[in-house]
DNA sequence: CCACCTGAGAGATACGTATCACCGCAGCTA
DNA sequence: TAGCTGCGGTGATACGTATCTCTCAGGTGG
């Protein structure tokens, strides 16, 4: 179809106002004043303007411009799982919240999804994330060698969550887990508890090395005695697992995620232990938006925060605003009441 | 800085393979075949595109009228809303999915909020969604005098939800909710329920009109004792106002949505009346994805398969292989059992 | 009176891509 | 050998905008 006849552009406002395109493009980016356009020519341009209902084309202007105000955000997992307890969700709304604030339109590249459900940025030849301005890499997964091209390519990105990827040196917002972590076990240490074991995740990426080392340096700080610590999976969590720690002297444990937190209370349950009285349990992560579970203490993640933030972050690179190698921790919630109690005596 | 340099054009694939600009261009665009070019030449620019990482630019390509792989994402509210039992998760986790099988990604338009909070297609002058080559509109809040003016610039585009803009014919995706609301009325009458209510949210429109006249008829068809609706919003819903029902002697609650059900639920809570036992309730909506709601007998909507068939719808759209005015309606999941009981004998 | 400056606007150009019109060449026929 | 026909590609053009350069007239100073 002739989509030129129905979509006024500067050139039939110029014919309309007896003017140059050049002289319209100038009055309606508001330029009008520093290249001095007469104001008899400036009304009659924007009386045109009106009266054709002239809406500027975004692709011309981004086309010669550079920018074009779309931001992206890359996973390397699925950005909407099934689960309801969604991962990713308050990242977005802070991502979402922000990019509204600085007026930048938000690119979810769903199209590099491989058949195994990973996503890859190079996988069909062409990197899809040139189509933004520049990117907010997030998740869990990751591809090292990728993530080091795309940095060598000069690609603008920041990341959600600390990052050591041996090539890059580029921006992230983290949580102040060590923070937290020393938080937790000063408030067990004042309730009299010594041993304390740290329950984590078996995968061990940097933010969860980070988090258990927080833990041991904190617990000698604060005078706890030394314990192994699980690494492991919330099903491995069982009432015999549940009891050596008990046979042990624990009297408390950190649960590095929500899941593992939950695994323990569980197995606490099955084998008649109560929490808190007889087991105190700190969570190091936030419960899941949609349940809200009462009676857990935990130290909830600035997800929201670091979402907004990550954004603002990667605006500053564009704009050439931001130092290299500048990195944002966001102070995590303090503890809640809920699941700590006093020491028992034995 | 030098924008040029550091993004590789089809200009630069060509030196680089030795051919013209036209052939990358025609290559690069899979018109290989029905052009007629040399296995071998394909091959090299195929080989050079890779060793330059190119990725064509958007924005000259919707300038042109290509396509370029984005599909637009649009509401009039915000995206990612604070509260947990996020409307809109269920349909873009759909969405999602679908563009990922398609290969697409997806752009949520956040630059499009005026301060007020809503948002709008045209507000700031530019209509950013033909970055995109299509887009999905969702939400309830909408503004027929933009979704016109969208329309009369053939902008392709697809609801989720049922609408009737007057001067468009736009494809939507609707839930079947007639056959929702049958199903219902039928269950409740088969169980001896003869006088039930209606209640529904005070905003009304075409989706909330449907359920409604639904209701009406299938009532009357079902031999159910007219009833006069309550339109309203759940704080609203007190135990007064559910004394005045029980005592006209109504024994069942049809809910237009979750939240109003819930109140109906603690107003009967603290009337000392028992659900279902006294009375029984029926929500026509799905739970929040979050808190999983055991006890209630409900419809599911499906939104996630509803996000799916858009994107499916969008892209046929596209294509041009959809029918003008074609829509598509999907049912909802079958009742489920919880707060509904047989009649109570007076 | 002429050289020179200045301001207001016209004209030209470039951004990266898709496509239309053309063109040389090889193979074929008459 | 001249003319025709496809094939395989080249060159030119247009999309709508922003900006750089150029023109032209009027004014000013020496």
């Amino acid at each position: 179809m002739s989509q030129r006849s129905d979509r006024p552009g500067q050139r039939d406002i110029a014919r309309l106002a007896g003017v140059s395109q050049a002289v319209v493009s100038v009055v309606l980016t508001g330029k009008a004043e520093t290249k001095r356009i007469t104001p008899g020519i400036q009304e009659k341009v924007r009386a045109a303007a009106t009266q054709l209902g002239y809406v500027p084309d975004v692709a011309a202007r981004s086309l010669r411009g550079g920018r074009n105000g779309l931001l992206g955000v890359h996973t390397f997992e699925r950005v909407f799982p099934v689960r309801a307890d969604d991962y990713y969700h308050e990242f977005l709304a802070g991502i979402e919240e922000k990019a509204v604030e600085l007026g930048q339109d938000l690119v979810l590249f769903s199209s590099t999804q491989r058949p195994d459900g990973t996503r890859s940025i190079y996988a069909n030849g062409s990197n899809r994330l040139r189509l933004a301005d520049g990117a907010i890499i997030l998740g869990l997964e990751r591809n090292d060698a990728e993530l080091e091209r795309l940095a060598a390519e000069g690609y603008p990105f920041v990341f959600i969550g600390r990052r050591d990827v041996p090539g890059t040196s580029a921006p992230y917002v983290a949580a102040d887990y060590p923070a937290a972590v020393a938080g937790a076990v000063r408030a067990l240490a004042d309730l009299g508890h010594r041993q304390v074991a740290y329950v984590g995740n078996d995968v061990r990426r940097a933010p969860q090395e980070e988090r258990r080392t927080a833990f041991a340096e904190h617990g000698r700080r604060s005078g706890l005695a030394p314990q192994p610590d699980a690494l492991t999976t919330p099903d491995q969590i069982t009432t015999d697992w549940l009891a050596g720690q008990l046979g042990n002297g624990v009297t408390a444990l950190v649960a590095e995620t929500f899941e593992l937190a939950e695994a323990v209370a569980e197995a606490a349950k099955r084998h008649g232990c109560e929490v808190p009285a007889e087991l105190s349990v700190v969570c190091l992560d936030s419960p899941p938006t949609g349940s809200v579970v009462a009676g857990w203490s935990y130290t909830a993640i600035p997800r929201r925060e670091m979402g907004a933030r990550s954004i603002a972050l990667l605006l500053a690179l564009l704009d050439g605003a931001l130092p290299a190698g500048h990195v944002e921790v966001i102070a995590c919630d303090p503890l809640t009441e809920g699941s700590v109690a006093p020491a028992p005596h034995r």
